[in-house]
This record gives C-alpha cells, structure tokens and sequence, in this order.
DNA sequence: ATTCTCACCTGTTAGC
DNA sequence: TGCTAACAGGTGAGAA
C-alpha cells in the first residue's frame, strides 16, 4: 500500500499534528512490536522535534537527539485521533502526549510493519537506500539501468537502486514513459530513459500532491483517503481501456508483483539488439 | 555481488 | 451459500 507519495502524506500529518508533542505515556504497546525492540515502553517522556521520511521510511525525530523509525509495509496506518476511541483488534503501539487530547495509533493488520528506535541496524537499513525516486535524473537512472539485465520493473521495485517506489507507482510510471515492464534494463534507450526519469518524477509529485492512493486501507493520519486513485492509468485497472489507444489494459506477473500495462502503448522489444 | 524465492500475517475475493 | 485457495500495495533472509 504505502509507497512514497503515501508515506510523505503521513509525514507532513505528523508534523503538523504531533511534532512538538511530549509523550505522557505508552498506554499500549503489543508483544509483537516489543519483541523486536524491548525498550519501546521507553517512549515516555520522550518529545517528538519533527518528523522525516527516507524512501518508504517514517523517520521520528526526538527532542533528546534519539530517533524512531517506522514502516507501514503493507498495511500499516498511523492514525492521530483527537479522543480517543477503543483500541482496536490490529493497534499496536499507542502513545498519549502531555497537555493534549491526542493520542498517536499505530495500527497494522498484517503486523509486517515496524515501528522501533533507531540502532545499528535500522541506521544500516536507512544507509542502504538508493536515491530517493522524487530525485532521479536521467543520469543517474542511466547508470542504474547500464548495470543490470533485469526486468526494469525489478530494479525499479529494489529500494537499494531506487527508494520510495512501490508496486502502483512503477506501472503508473512505465505506463507513462510506454516501457514494457519485461523490457530488460540494458535494452533501454536514452529516449526512454529520460522518458521514465521524468514519468517517475511526474508521477509522484502529482500523487504526493493528491495525498497518495487509497487502494484499499490506506489513509493519512486523520482517517483522510489519498485522492490519487482516480488518476491511475493502469494499476487496478486490468480489462478496462487504455486512455490513450482504448486498448485493453492487462495484468501479468513481473518479479511475483501483478503487473498492469497497455500491450499496444508498451510493447516488449524483440531480444534482437 | 546480484538476483530469485520464500516467509512474514491477516483479510478479502475468486473459483469451485 | 459455503468452503478452499490464491492473492494483496513491502521487504529481508537465505539460497542459487
């Protein structure tokens, strides 16, 4: 669910709802998030200064210099509710803030998210990362392309070659840039390069506008549904038609991801170079 | 080193 | 209608 474009939506809520908070207490903490970081209960006390995002990272930034880090994966939600209502069967961590009505509520049904303080081990995740998607140029995803043979849709789905795109966003943007998600790295020309530089950059700036997509659970921190979902082109979109030819838009799998494209706008290159 | 497959969990939906 | 299997937006470990 959340890829960049989401994560940057709860990013600016944080700050603008919670940056500034003191946490009073950590009225819930589940075991599953405690058995990878055991010290979460030590949140109390703690102030949030601001928050930042790194790929599909939610980075905390705390008064005292320490950081938290979280990532929603697949069905991760911060939510801040104003009074707050019953916890619910999938919150994990909830965080109540002095001289405030507020309450901070990471819920996750699927429990792949993380929410947790920032060591050795979250540092050398976060060093990891590729550039960050709303940044790449031409050049540099040139470079990236030259040294793989890959579908493209796979290295644009690895967060160490290119941080923040997810499964919507790279068909969105091969849609755009009318590449083949098969098409393999090295067989891509300039054209298209820059072509896909651009549709990346576009197509981000366009949803992180739109507050990203609500697909199925995904929403801000103050319940608000992403707007951008009546903008895809082709993701979701499989038997319906294609915008520019009305072709059919078909769906396949690419590197184990359901896969949207147009066959007539994004034709597969014969392997004859 | 790079790349692929599987596992992580739960809910929803397609298919029989 | 009811059951089972497959699938879902993400990523890391371990294997090839």
């Amino acid at each position: 669910m959340p890829e960049l474009p989401e994560v940057e939506t709860v990013v600016k809520g944080l700050n603008s709802e919670v940056a500034g908070l003191t946490i009073k207490s950590v009225p819930y903490v589940s075991a599953h998030l405690l058995k990878r970081d055991r010290a979460l209960r030590k949140l109390e006390g703690e102030g949030f200064d601001h928050f930042s995002r790194r790929g599909k990272f939610i980075i905390g930034h705390l008064m005292s210099g320490k950081r938290v880090l979280l990532h929603l994966r697949m069905s991760g939600r911060i939510l801040v509710e104003e009074n707050h209502r019953r916890r619910t069967k999938h919150d994990h961590l909830v965080l109540a803030f002095e001289d405030s009505t507020r309450r901070l509520i990471f819920r996750d049904v699927r429990k792949f998210g993380i929410f947790e303080w920032v060591g050795d081990e979250q540092q050398k995740a976060l060093d990891q990362l590729g550039p960050e998607a709303t940044e790449i140029t031409s050049s540099s995803l040139r470079e990236l392309l030259r040294s793989s043979s890959r579908p493209v849709k796979a290295l644009l789905l690895d967060q160490h070659k290119i941080a923040g795109l997810g499964n919507i966003y790279v068909d969105e943007a091969l849609y755009r840039s009318r590449i083949h998600p098969l098409t393999s790295c090295q067989q891509i020309t300039n054209a298209e390069t820059g072509r896909l530089a651009r549709a990346i950059r576009y197509i981000l700036r366009t949803a992180i506008s739109k507050m990203g997509t609500t697909f199925d659970s995904y929403s801000g921190v103050n319940g608000n549904p992403g707007e951008y979902a009546s903008y895809l082109r082709v993701y979701g979109q499989e038997g319906g038609i294609c915008p520019r030819c009305k072709t059919e838009i078909v769906k396949i799998t690419v590197v184990g991801r359901g896969t949207h494209f147009c066959p007539e706008c994004q034709k597969l290159k014969s392997s004859i170079v």
